[in-house]
DNA sequence: AAATGACCGAATGGACATATCGGTCATACA
DNA sequence: TGTATGACCGATATGTCCATTCGGTCATTT
């Protein structure tokens, strides 16, 4: 397998264990087996290698919710649908909110840098997904933005806040059923 | 006036103007004209006085509320009443997300207690309203506990989150009927 | 009975030495 | 000639003192 990939897969797999501070530029290159130097050939730096991973979940979840969104089905049917999709990645989606959320503590602008990358990849994409069936006429006239903003920060409260201060999750039922009675309802003609 | 109203008000100064960590009891005792000891007859430790002014000033938001919901009007109203009330005071909420984030970092029980706390009383009270308004058949039954976890989520995040990535802060109105538009619609009938 | 500040032990922060890590680059290698 | 690499470097983090500060107590005062 190429050189890149193997460094994605093991930095993935060191974050993921031990978290972003934790994980050293040695470690990554001794899982992927190949020299310290290598991953520099192909990264910027570690921010950039982390930056790099984060995006990369996103266009797969990206690339997952255009998998099941149906071009002919009606909008509530493909929210839901994306919905749950989403929440079966719930636990990864959970444990790279932490690791951000480690880095954060730390205040950095490179950090407050990737996490407006992130939230800006993922507000966009609903968006746009939502600005389509506004035209498509589907769904009423409404700021895509503020409601990609508002879907975003349900899902995180609902999926990772929740669980601070409740000893036992919501199932994705609970949830999805609850994004359709409320938010998505909301947008309804 | 009497002392605890006095150590009160000096400890919300202190903890607004310098934050948790770096305020010290000494420094309120001085600020409030009484001995150090003083304070520990009214309050068991700093975390217990901390608490207490967050908790007095979610009563005082409650009470607030009260004033401008008009028991005959209609949900959307009152909904929308309340939420631009609750906006009014944005600047301090936005101060207590902040003072409360730099206890977080320092991941101690205690800390997850009193936020625990915070969101329970603030969600109760929430829910409690949107229960009533469920029982007038105002509008559709709704899990009120979801409803109103949703309502503040929302909040915290187009008050507080969303100037971390956006540099200019959404509008009061902005805000209200943002929600009204939305979250509030989907719960009409 | 309530208020207080001297007092205590624990926690914090500063100073300094050491270790570790991110990042570079001269060399090896293909 | 271009890519891979690990020894090397400077910066940052970590560990270790010790002095100071702070939260919390309590004997004394009011």
């Amino acid at each position: 397998m190429d050189r890149k990939q193997e460094i994605l897969l093991a930095a993935n797999k060191s974050f993921s264990l031990f978290g972003y501070k934790a994980t050293t530029m040695e470690q990554i290159a001794k899982i992927a087996n190949v020299g310290k130097g290598t991953i520099y050939n192909f990264f910027e730096n570690k921010e950039v290698l982390f930056q790099e991973i984060v995006l990369r979940m996103i266009e797969e979840m990206k690339q997952e919710a255009l998998n099941v969104i149906i071009e002919e089905a009606p909008f509530q049917q493909n929210a839901h649908a994306a919905l749950m999709k989403m929440l079966e990645f719930r636990e990864t989606h959970q444990l790279y909110a932490k690791i951000i959320d480690e880095e954060t503590q730390w205040k950095t602008p490179a950090v407050k840098q990737v996490i407006g990358q992130v939230e800006q990849a993922i507000v966009s994409f609903i968006g746009e997904k939502i600005n389509k069936y506004v035209q498509k006429g589907e769904i009423r006239q409404v700021n895509e933005e503020l409601v990609a903003y508002l879907l975003l920060k349900a899902y995180v409260g609902f999926v990772n806040d929740w669980n601070l201060t409740h000893d036992d999750s919501l199932t994705e039922e609970e949830i999805a059923n609850f994004f359709q009675d409320t938010i998505f309802r909301s947008l309804a003609i």
